[in-house]
DNA sequence: AGGCTCGTACGATAAGCATCGTAATACGGG
DNA sequence: CCCGTATTACGATGCTTATCGTACGAGCCT
């Protein structure tokens, strides 16, 4: 038997995906989180583009389990906010709250990132 | 005042303390070595003083193999620069050259941290 | 309905890391 | 020359994490 998902007309689907509120987000939380290659190469990508992205058109050298691994991280850090949308989850990038929390502090990562990027090139 | 100074330029010692230069500190290995609040907290305390320290100013909530532990990953993160002087370590932070590197990095790190120690300190 | 695509859950594994205690080393002073 | 202080080195331990493979569930399309 399965369960009856109540009516819920406001959440499209009943995957419930857990997302610390703003108090909840730690420091170290974040930077721990933005201090894999991988989870920062998202991120990166996510503050280009602007708007919210499924995790499919990611190019990752990781397989679909880690990368999930990785959004997963990423949201309990509070860095991104996931929601499904149909089959695809989208990903988005916390950038009001994270301003709010911690000015400047998203912006100044971003640009340490590219300026390092440039120096190495891209390998 | 620096009451018998070894040979002035050469080591003063034959312990050497590995440093990463410039190029090679990496963006990723910053953020982890900060994403640790024993660590987060040895980098605000330097920041505040402004100077070196020794290890031994610290107050911190680990034992002396652990402090040791956590200010070599800061060195060879290229966050602080170690240096001997008599039976003491000094520590200071690499503060021109990470300003090189990430300019405004460091300052929104330690604004980030302050304000999240004020949000849940002092209410 | 049946298949297809996207993503998850669940192990499993191997590496990394924070932590400690104890023994050892370097340096300065009596 | 020995002693005390400051710090490290080494070895151990338990926890976290990055990675994978495989099997499963949820929604779209024909």
């Amino acid at each position: 038997m399965r369960a009856t998902v109540t009516t819920a007309s406001s959440a499209p689907s009943s995957r419930a995906l857990p997302h610390p509120v703003c108090e909840e987000i730690r420091l170290e939380g974040v930077l721990h989180a933005l201090s894999d290659p991988v989870r920062l190469r998202i991120v990166r990508r996510l503050a280009a583009e602007g708007v919210e992205l499924s995790c499919s058109h990611f190019d990752l050298p990781v397989t679909k389990s880690t990368t999930t691994h990785h959004f997963r991280v990423l949201r309990e850090s509070g860095v991104i906010r996931q929601t499904y949308e149909g089959t695809a989850k989208m990903n988005g990038l916390r950038r009001t709250d994270l301003d709010g929390l911690f000015p400047g502090l998203l912006d100044a990562l971003l640009a340490a990132a590219a300026r390092q990027e440039a120096r190495h090139g891209v390998r």
